[in-house]
DNA sequence: GTGGCACGCTTCGAATTCGAAGCAATCGTT
DNA sequence: AACGATTGCTTCGAATTCGAAGCGTGCCAC
């Protein structure tokens, strides 16, 4: 067992290993989305994640749920995206409080017009490198990590529902 | 050989994976570099690798070569360091064009007031979830991506233009 | 029911980000 | 040595980011 108060050298190895892929991966990614299709990061990652959900609809907070993404940061986008026409919000029938973001049909072109290039950039850049068991692996471990991270609770934690 | 337009259910997972924990590591990092001592990610890397530089100084180039960071943002960080006294800027000898940046007395301090925070927060998210094995395959997976990265010219690089 | 608290979203202000343009020093070719 | 291209950094303006504060709405214990 380590010393909480330390890291080996392994260790910060692996971690800025990560950092640094995910950056550079990261960087190229909004490149191409902004060249391909005059779209950012997030507001990639918002048509995406409704084209993932049945009928392209979600809440605000679901949208913003999985990516890690300020509650005001996602109203702003939303914003964007509204204007341009690639989305739609409206009021949630069952609850007052929230908003439905819908992907347009527009929104749903937009995607297919980046997707393309935005796999292309993927795949030169990160699944080159990576043969069956490398992806394998890293599904792997990162999901573990992943599902730890969601569930451990931040270090001011806000009180679960109950208990 | 994958078809080049398209990814397989793994591949994406990996893909998405890897995004999703690095963004939340950067965002609890974020946290707690703020919490503890003021500064933001950028401004961590920077006195971080000043650091771990010989002698605590470093050209910007050189600074700005290891972070996935605009030059113009760099300058800006710098700026705010420097106003904080965390580190000085002066021309460099051999170069006039070059500003060396160097880790004041201070600066060390307050990297050494933010570390053990830094270094719990990794310790607690990442590498909880990491026995040795994982963290070999980790560096060695991933050290490959970079490698590959780096050394990859951007799709629309140095078509060298004719006089 | 009703008071109080949690939730969902938006608004606000301040800080940070980037790319493009600008400036000065250096290099390479002639 | 002089030209243009390159390099290193900064300035500039516009866009985006976040957290805090604000405002309704829903939930629950009493």
């Amino acid at each position: 067992m380590t010393d909480a108060t330390s890291l080996d050298a392994e260790q910060l190895r692996a971690y800025l290993t990560l950092k640094e892929v995910s950056s550079l991966l990261d960087h190229a990614v909004e490149q191409q989305l902004r060249v391909d299709g005059g779209l950012t990061g997030p507001q990639f990652g918002i048509l995406a994640r409704l084209n993932d959900a049945p009928g392209g609809r979600l809440r605000m907070t679901d949208v913003a749920d999985g990516m890690v993404y300020s509650r005001s940061g996602l109203t702003y986008q939303a914003g964007q995206l509204e204007k341009a026409g690639l989305i739609s919000r409206s009021p949630a029938e069952d609850d007052e409080r929230s908003v439905m973001v819908t992907l347009t049909a527009a929104g749903r072109e937009r995607l297919g017009q980046v997707m393309p290039g935005h796999i292309e950039v993927v795949q030169r850049l990160l699944l080159t490198s990576l043969d069956r068991a490398d992806i394998t692996a890293i599904t792997e471990i990162l999901g573990r990590v992943r599902d730890r991270m969601r569930t451990a609770p931040p270090r001011s934690a806000a009180p679960r529902r109950r208990a």
